[in-house]
RNA sequence: UGGGCAGGCCAGACAAUCGCGUGCUUCGGGGGUACCCGGGGCAUGAGGAAAGUCCGGGCUCCGCAGGGCAAGGAUGCCGGAUAACGUCCGGCGUGGGUAACCAUAGGGAAAGUGCAACAGAAACAUUCCGCCGAAACAGGUAACGCUGUGGUAAGGUUGAAAUGGUGAGGUAAGAGCUCACCGGCGUCAUGGAGACAUGGCGGCCGUGUAAACCCCAUCCGGAGCAAGGUCGAAAUGGGCGUAAAAGGCGGCGGCCCGUCGCUGCCCGACAGGUGGACCGCAUGAGCGAGCAGUAAUGUUUCGCCACAGAUAGAUGAUUGUCUAAUACAGAACCCGGCUUACAGACCUACCCGUAAC
RNA sequence: GCGGUCAUGGCGGAAUUGGCAGACGCGCACGGUUCAGGUCCGUGUGGGAGACCAUGGGGGUUCGAAUCCCUUUGACCGCA
């Protein structure tokens, strides 16, 4: 993942929290924006619900490969922000990648093609 | 063979594919020749507690980090180790365990103050019940400790604790009043570096609490890598630098000494430091061997160092084999400890019991 | 990184020089009042048959600890 696609800074979360639409599902949360640009940011999160810093940093890299393994088509100029739930403790890579593509379909930011 | 005790060590391994951080290297593209973007290769990439933040240092800044006083805090048997410590090592005393061994905030209560509820006569010199009638005083009887003053802490009651304990002598009754043994205290001698131990002598002998205030001894300036430094977009728009003496004001997060800064006009032309970038930033009180020391540890001896360095924060996924292995848990400036969490695996020494020889 | 506060029955909240823990209020249960319900009045209300055990957990000091000390868990707050 490149350093320009990270999303940072307290001005654009809480943009996204505020203006951005959110959908759920089992282990994640995803808030999503279209940001005006010509690529990706994203951000995965896990708050202290998770657990400690071994359980949470667990949740963001099961979130991040999920992400980098999808199959999906996901469209350029979006900011994405995923957070895990609590009960992504536990969860395997498959369950979470399943969870995270049907919140990304749910979104309806997915084209079909 | 059953149970126990002390210490050490490891913290899943290997292979394949994909993915991430850092360093080195190479190729391609852009370029204002400072660099920027993209791809490949090689190397390397969390812990014994990285944790809690309970102590101690290094480092940095607070003008210097100097002296004194006060306040506050910490420590508290002895000796040693250390950069330092509240840590560690070796001892002493006390307590526990059959033992190996374990625990131990363990200075001072005759410097002073406070507290000791309830109960009890009394919780610093106290007479409620009791005991005595020897001596002295007063009163009284037919007579008598009969009454008061008096003597008495041996016995009773209460309590966590009652004026050293047990026994004997002694006495009017009693009392370390005297003696024996025991406990404490003081003192002397011997041994030891010392805490202390052993022995002699002295009747010197009301309690607990200092994790109550306190006293004594020793130690501590404050803040923290978001410290601090360099470069500096955008926006803002006026402050900044230099400058003698006295006085005044202020700083040095308590005060004093001491010390530093500011304070008119004038002159000069930039200043400030946010987003961000870089340094700080990983060679360090480092690791291993030898030697010295009972040990902690030390070392002017020898060898080794590619050995994480992120900045919203890098270690993951899938498959296979082995296996008892799915525990606790993630570096954020760096070290030394302490404390707490933890599936299990292995090694060493020792103790008690049982059986056989 | 630095520093601080709190934890007591089902709930809120008392009790501090260290001396009977659960005051007081709410809630709940039972009884009374009513044709019935509410209001109101009364009784009870941590656990346990009892002995005793209970102040977030575990130790210690003390005759005695909710209170003092150490350690630990959880919740919350402040500063940069």
């Amino acid at each position: 993942m490149l350093k320009k696609t990270v999303l940072r800074g307290k001005k654009n979360f809480s943009a996204i929290y505020k203006r951005g639409k959110s959908v759920g599902d089992r282990y994640v949360v995803l808030f999503y924006r279209k940001n005006g640009l010509d690529y990706n940011r994203i951000a995965f999160l896990a708050s202290k619900k998770v657990g400690n810093s071994v359980k949470r940093n667990r949740a963001r890299r099961l979130m991040k490969e999920s992400y980098r393994l999808t199959g999906l088509n996901v469209p350029s100029g979006y900011d994405f922000i995923f957070i895990a739930r609590s009960t992504i403790e536990g969860a395997k890579c498959r369950q979470v990648q399943i969870s995270l593509e049907s919140a990304l379909k749910k979104s309806g930011v997915i084209k079909k093609s």
